[in-house]
DNA sequence: TCTACAACCTCTAGTGACTAGAGCTTCAAG
DNA sequence: CTTGAAGCTCTAGTCACTAGAGGTTGTAGA
């Protein structure tokens, strides 16, 4: 049986965002102490373990209940699984895609200034100024 | 002179987000009619074209708050915006970074399960619940 | 067995950048 | 002068935590 601070060491996972967890759903309420701390096993600490990498691959709360509910039933089908972490892909690609046009304006806007000037005629100030500059569509 | 409505159609800022950027200070207290309605000039809409410039390359607003401050002190080196502007660039670099190796790691867990079978046996499932699956340090 | 104190508990509030809604007032076209 | 779209303020909600106050429990060492 592990404490609620040695489940935290080994998953990595930060106390309070281990209660926030549980208050949540994402974890099932633990089992107590006598004097009302939480202690976990073995399965805790791999349902935790689950979340935490789900977390990591940027995977919402919400996801991870629904992928949660489908381990729990193993007779269901794992469409439903696959779907999930195809959106997350998707999603994925999207932010992939409008960071890389960011960094393009990015480049652009502060290569364009060497910092010795005034910033009346600074080059990052005006281009932020008007969108025109711009060489393609961005926004985040 | 136009009404916040105005405005928003022109900057594509929806009206209650530009309440909220006077209210954080981003856009300095706009002119009223007589029964109280904001009222802005050509500079209020320059200003807020900035503003979602910015925002859409992904500043914060303190950020912002730091380039429209230089923009008013035209004296003032120009050097701080080129460092608000490179510290930007470096921060979608990193989070390019990171996005990249997600999608590695989504992308195979993704092609590890055609969908058909029983959640039992899922890759997703088992490819979450084990992080020594991945290739790649990922983390968000 | 006692004591000290690290670790635990609950609860509330704060983060960033908005967004939604209630309940009220004003502007402008017809 | 009426009507209704658009404006106003204020509070609360979003997401996934994080911080802090103020109190209690578990456990190692004396």
């Amino acid at each position: 049986m592990f404490s609620i601070g040695q489940l935290s060491k080994q998953t990595g996972v930060k106390v309070p965002t281990i209660r926030y967890y549980e208050q949540v759903g994402l974890l099932v309420s633990a089992g107590r102490t006598e004097g009302n701390q939480r202690r976990y096993d073995k399965d805790g600490l791999e349902r935790l373990g689950f979340i935490r990498h789900a977390r990591d691959l940027g995977f919402s709360i919400e996801a991870i209940s629904a992928l949660i509910d489908l381990q729990q039933h193993p007779d269901r089908s794992c469409q439903e699984a696959t779907e999930i972490a195809q959106d997350q892909l998707a999603d994925v690609r999207e932010k992939l895609r409008r960071l890389t046009a960011l960094e393009t304006e990015l480049v652009r806007i502060s290569e364009g200034c060497d910092g010795d000037g005034s910033s009346n005629d600074c080059y990052v100030l005006t281009s932020l100024a008007d969108h025109r500059h711009c060489r393609t569509e961005h926004y985040c």
